[in-house]
DNA sequence: CGTGTGCTTGAGTACCGTCAACCACGGTGG
DNA sequence: CCACCGTGGTTGACGGTACTCAAGCACACG
């Protein structure tokens, strides 16, 4: 996983505008609101969600730093869900008609967009067979692993060990599960020796192991090598 | 909903290469394969799937006419899932190259193609709330809800029927429910008076109690109007 | 007329949800 | 300093939704 050339980064960095802070659990954009920008996350998690009725809520994906925030603005004007914040986090926005005259005369970082676009598409289609075919616990091991496997292709992991800021409440709405056996099916991982998760650190000790009980293969998630995660170092330096 | 000018649907053709004819059932594109053409379903039902072990089997997407096959093959060289037809089917494929310099000439379509791809991400957002949060019969009924309102949009529907051509089999492993259990649904279905379901015709009898039941809300599908499914009917007359 | 595919039904079971209570910890304020 | 409170995690008992296994049915096709 390589990052765009500097050129890239500085350009973009420049054409950024407002950089917003958020707090743990706060909305960066919301169900059917209209956003004029383009957001991009550079640190932090955060995810995104659908509301149904009853208190049930379903996270639909996660966000790591270089995600994007909302999908095109200019073909898709309304948000047909919500994002937030699962940690701290901060996020640059770019007015959209800008960024969208910027992007053609910069082609690497239009690739890297497309790229990051089609990436998030085929996690998509692992979480449908997540949630389809998969028992509690393939299901549990398989979240730990892609994200453990996204976090490695950014830099984010130290040895076998990752920050993990969810809840158990938050892993029972992506996994589609109920807390309760959130807590069982973790447990379940834990006498098998194969994960530590205590406060918002997840140590992953069995890999291979994991891989296997969970039918994890990161084939989806590679198919290429550029990511605009680095744009947080980047910004960072400023 | 309108269909691409006259204009773009005879440039579009002119470049088309083979159109393929399939019968139902059959693989069009399998797993990491590497497709060098791009194709577009012309005719006819496809899914997207991929297989675990033990006979497991996820359908993460239905195709209709207009939708495309291959995710960018330009950016995402090897396939991670399977692509197969339902029903007899026709596929017109371009050189993926060639097809990419046309787009940069016909922004209309390539406008096409990109909303296109954003609305297949968003239905598999809502496929993942399907999944992970209603029951099995919200679930079924969503499906119904949302297959019949792809089909209107592009013409396909004959008042409140349309084709509906999966086996109850193929039926359980788009939901993530079993045959036994699909079957025993349907007929849930069938006695509230809401749906006739036989042979391969889906005729849905109360729209509003199905979309209040199974928290149907169309606005992942209409963000916007132009689709390429007006092909079908240009191919026809050559 | 036999055979296969898809649909239907029944009985028994298991996975996972709900409800409810309790614990551990950190932060706050009196 | 410690009582208080809130959030997040843990445990137990019970129940229901959905799965498995197994058999039988209906229809299309050769």
């Amino acid at each position: 996983m390589t990052s765009l050339a500097d050129a890239d980064t500085r350009a973009l960095l420049k054409l950024a505008g407002e950089v917003r802070r958020f707090g743990p659990r706060e909305d960066i954009l919301i169900e059917s609101e209209n956003p004029a920008e383009v957001g991009f996350l550079l640190q932090g998690y955060g995810f995104r969600y659908k509301l149904l009725g009853g208190g049930r809520r379903q996270i639909t994906a996660h966000l790591l730093p270089g995600d994007s925030c909302s999908p095109d603005p200019l073909l898709w004007p309304a948000m047909d869900h919500s994002v937030a914040t699962l940690s701290p986090a901060t996020v640059v926005w770019f007015r959209s008609d800008t960024f969208f005259n910027f992007l053609a005369d910069h082609p690497a970082i239009e690739r890297a967009l497309r790229w990051s676009a089609l990436t998030e598409g085929a996690i998509s289609r692992e979480w449908v067979v997540n949630l389809g075919q998969r028992t509690a616990s393939e299901r549990l091991a398989h979240l730990l692993c892609e994200t453990f496997c996204r976090l490695e292709m950014i830099g984010m992991t130290q040895g076998d060990s990752c920050e993990f800021p969810l809840t158990q409440a938050e892993l029972a709405d992506t996994l589609g599960l109920s807390t309760v056996h959130v807590n069982r099916t973790l447990q379940d991982l834990r006498r098998g020796g194969l994960i530590t998760l205590r406060g918002k650190t997840l140590i992953l000790h069995d890999l291979p192991t994991l891989w296997r009980m969970s039918i994890f293969n990161p084939r989806y998630l590679q198919q290429h090598d550029v990511s605009l995660a680095g744009l947080n170092a980047a910004a960072a330096q400023d």
